[in-house]
DNA sequence: TGTACATTTCGTTAAATGACTAATTGTAGG
DNA sequence: CCTACAATTAGTCATTTAACGAAATGTACA
């Protein structure tokens, strides 16, 4: 129980949350992820720690990169229910939408 | 999203989750529920506090008691996944052992 | 090897949270 | 109306948390 509840509270933050949504997708990088949500770098690494400690995604570096990928297909599934029972779905499209013009290569340096 | 991530975050602490747990077999009277947990009285009634304020559970008096019970149907199917989702059910199980001896006419006075 | 960029760690701070006891409110029954 | 019980609210406290900037670590490449 305490696994699921650490999950929960985990995707229980905003910016936590729109992370996950973003990894539906496909992994990222820390700076695609950082060039989308409006929080620091140091910031943004912690969340990505927390997420990795409660089991939802895990990591890869890849040359200068990072890269973050959900952990399980079930992660994804939960994901895929919680989209479904959302009544307001602008944010994360917003989010889903804003990435598509962005890769890795054109991450400006926000994280100094 | 927001409502999402609230709902997220208030089934995030173990508390809260054994209670929407329990309430997923028939709702409940404050003093049933306080018989299973180990907190005070003003404490779980901040919990149920939260929990109603998250759109997870509704309350109606009946009497001296209150009862609370899982706000919609989808909340109970969101429950239902989350629990396929476990490998370890022994404490949720436990509770609901716990719960059918107990009613509100025998539940002590823990409250004071 | 040194510079640039990607990411993490460290140290700090303000706000949120979960807990408690004590006091208050609400309801039923003698 | 007074007492008992059910539940909530008020006030306090210690801990956790999300945030930041600065410093450190990792990696590629000129």
């Amino acid at each position: 129980m305490e696994n699921t509840v650490e999950q929960l509270k985990a995707l229980g933050e905003p910016n936590r949350f729109r992370i996950m949504m973003m990894l539906r997708d496909k992994s990222l990088c820390v700076c695609e992820i950082h060039s989308i949500l409006d929080i620091s770098g140091s910031t943004l690494s912690n969340h990505l720690k927390t997420l990795k400690y409660a089991g939802l995604v895990g990591h890869r570096r890849d040359g200068k990169w990072v890269e973050y990928y959900l952990k399980d297909e079930s992660i994804g599934i939960l994901l895929d229910f919680l989209v479904a029972q959302m009544t307001d779905r602008s944010r994360i499209d917003g989010d889903r939408n804003r990435l598509k013009n962005i890769d890795r290569l054109t991450c400006s340096n926000k994280s100094q």
